[in-house]
DNA sequence: CCATTCTGTATTGTATACAATTTGGGTGAG
DNA sequence: CTCACCCAAATTGTATACAATACAGAATGG
């Protein structure tokens, strides 16, 4: 990860996560080079990544932007995710090992504490979920589910809407992971479906809601 | 598509495709370069999409090598695909325009003059059968869903199959697109998702016989 | 006044040279 | 004989220069 293409992909991708880079904007590649210490070689490549992460756009004439998600394009998003991460708890749970279990449950209780004080730690929430769907995507044992996956995750607006979720949708996350562990020791793929495209169509509405909630707060300090 | 990027991944692509270059092969970039005629630049960037595609696989220290695809892969795959693009026909029904109807009809009409004859006319066949799957998939009007399913179409094993494929298996294909018109044509979104996703798991079982035949083709030959 | 073409400028695409890394094998010590 | 290490060759990664292309604004004709 050393790499200079790397780090140009994490600096990018930071920039558009962070709201450094806004919806929308051009990207120039070299702008972009001169940003990152690196030459226009490994930002072209760290562009193509994040296109395929659909964080960046291209032109028909491969001119490069800064993906814009209207609440519609989220919402596919999420209606995919949750048919993939259904189809990925389906195979989880028959692939499920005793050890993995156990992994699955330190990620949650790690989530449960994280959001149990008075400020939730959303960092660390944020991390440990995204640990504990790693850990079931790669217990699907699918390499192409996994490839289409990743690209679904990278979601910037969700990333910097976590921040304003209520108390109750961090719980019921935790809860719903709960669920899933009971569905996955038993081994119940058809229930751990239920259960996980259920998560993900919920968290759909938890971040539709902070969302709507965070613009309407940005248009008071306006 | 003049670009010499585009060149090289429609190339090495066809490589690939037409056996040429075999599963499990080494590949390296300054070959290919030569053999594409243009420099390393394009090559790279063909790789990298080609690796998305799934067709090529990148050791930890990045050398590249032509993906093997067990028959479980392939089934994956299929499985993948099938709830894609049935999830596509479900929202494609819906978008439905009596213009689009009109063009899926005339696809379908030419693969059945292709198929017809005693001899199918196998290329004439995948190219319709392509075209008609794209239009769906256009018409389902999701960008997202468009990025996910293009990296599983491109299946090396299935073309290359597709030559060995029963007369009963392509009558099955043109007889299935029928209902999909249909329901298409009644805007009923459940049914073409159905319709769809059945087709697509059939497509996999034709794929096996034919593969399995053809192995034991081989075998015998040898 | 509008549309259109032309032209300079900004931006991306490609080639090439060079740097960094990996690979495979040979050599010497144990 | 084996194992570890190190070096030479092969291969990928990066920088940079140049070519091709697209964009925007001015100039021109209707």
């Amino acid at each position: 990860m050393t790499k200079a293409s790397d780090r140009a992909y994490s600096m990018i991708r930071a920039m558009i996560l962070s709201g450094e880079l806004v919806a929308g904007d051009p990207v120039r590649e070299e702008a972009l080079a001169e940003r990152c210490g690196v030459s226009r070689t490994p930002v072209r490549e760290a562009l193509r990544r994040l296109e395929v992460d659909l964080m960046i756009r291209k032109t028909d004439s491969q001119r490069s932007f800064v993906a814009d998600w209207s609440l519609d394009d989220v919402g596919d998003a999420f209606e995919l995710r949750a048919m993939l991460e259904g189809h990925a708890a389906k195979r989880a749970a028959r692939n499920m090992t005793d050890d993995v279990l156990k992994q699955l449950r330190s990620c949650n209780t790690a989530i449960e504490a994280a959001i149990s004080g008075r400020k939730p730690d959303v960092a660390t929430f944020l991390d440990r979920n995204r640990e504990f769907h790693a850990l079931v995507l790669k217990t699907a044992g699918s390499r192409r589910l996994t490839t289409l996956l990743t690209a679904l995750i990278e979601q910037p607006v969700v990333w910097r809407t976590a921040h304003h979720y209520s108390p109750e949708a961090f719980r019921r996350s935790h809860s719903e992971h709960d669920d899933l562990l009971a569905a996955f020791g038993r081994r119940d793929g058809a229930w751990a479906e239920t259960i996980m495209a259920g998560h993900i169509r919920r968290a759909f509405h938890a971040y539709s809601d902070a969302h709507l909630d965070m613009k309407a707060q940005e248009r008071g300090a306006a």
